[in-house]
DNA sequence: GGCGGCTCTTGATATAAATCAAGAAATCAG
DNA sequence: CTGATTTCTTGATTTATATCAAGAGCCGCC
């Protein structure tokens, strides 16, 4: 979809970017101001709100990772982004970020594309709160994301998936048997 | 954003349109082959399946109706969307729509910030389903949307919120309370 | 190699929400 | 207006999941 010479130049935009274990990629209430593909490793997101703590999601390699309602509009982070192991990546700050475009005419195009790709999988997430008892949820994303299990705290995966870690815990002990 | 004669232009490719109330804007797994801007009533959005019926939402006055997977990717709906109410629409077939761009150069860009704000809103809906109660998830939509609360019947938002309609109509004796 | 801190498991109990059932209220069609 | 649907409410009961509490396993660190 892009020519080899597009490719290059906006790769070479990117810069690489290393995180050690536990460093953050971005603090809830700060500004976003880069947006980074993740090389290897892996990134938590998640808020602390009165006490517990909430993950959204884990950003696995191959995808990008941002707080994009603050890196496209502004404001501050909704979540705090932290590196679950190390982490390598190519970064690029807003200000390069927005010279793309010029690069790659049909940017914007190829980006709402794989947004929209996004937004096809969070439908479907809130399509399994909305239907779905814990057991289901588990299943589903161990069958699509089998390796996510042995590589972060099973607590994380269980927040991510709107149950306690006792649930995950004995759900996981019935489907093992 | 859009000079004066692009939005005339823009405009001119979307065709009025109107649906009677119980009427089917799409079917699930039939192709959308087009997208739409309500401009009055309500569709709902929704899966029948094993026996119960689940709403994913109610689309509403000035937002775009379609099935974003099928019409950018092609494949069929996943759900089914029908008018609440009498619906005024303007429609744009998918040939139409990629033509939209030779109008309005702008459209890929315009189009993706577009999508990313709805993006966020799926992010906070799926962040309430991880962290609130469902008299939260009650509370904070009463608050942002109202005027839905007398407009349609309350199975479909208690559904669209995750619960049942015993439960959603336990909640709402207490809050009028 | 052992100590301290995370992480996971397990059991007991509590609670939110679902389910089942029936009746009341509202809406619609003729 | 009136009967027929549909929608909403209410109570009783069940169930899934959360919470609380304690112990077990694992891991990095000195």
């Amino acid at each position: 979809m892009l020519k080899q010479e597009e490719l290059h130049a906006v790769c070479n935009m990117f810069k690489e970017e290393k995180l050690s274990k536990g460093a953050y990629f971005l603090k809830q209430n700060q500004p976003a101001n880069k947006l980074s593909f993740i090389q290897s490793g892996l990134i938590r997101i998640f808020t602390h709100e009165d006490g517990k703590e909430i993950t959204q999601w884990i950003s696995s390699p191959g995808y990008f990772v941002t707080e994009i309602s603050s890196f496209m509009f502004g404001g501050s982070s909704r979540w705090n982004m932290q590196a679950l192991t190390e982490v390598e990546l190519f970064s690029i700050s807003i200000s390069e970020y927005q010279k793309i475009v010029k690069v790659v005419p049909k940017w914007h195009e190829l980006e709402k594309l794989f947004i929209v790709k996004c937004f096809v999988i969070l439908e479907n997430r809130i399509y399994n709160h909305l239907s779905k008892s814990a057991e289901q949820r588990y299943q589903e994303f161990f069958n699509q994301n089998p390796s996510l299990f042995n590589q972060v705290p099973l607590q994380y995966i269980a927040s991510m998936l709107g149950m306690t870690p006792e649930t995950f815990s004995r759900i996981r002990k019935k489907q093992l048997s």
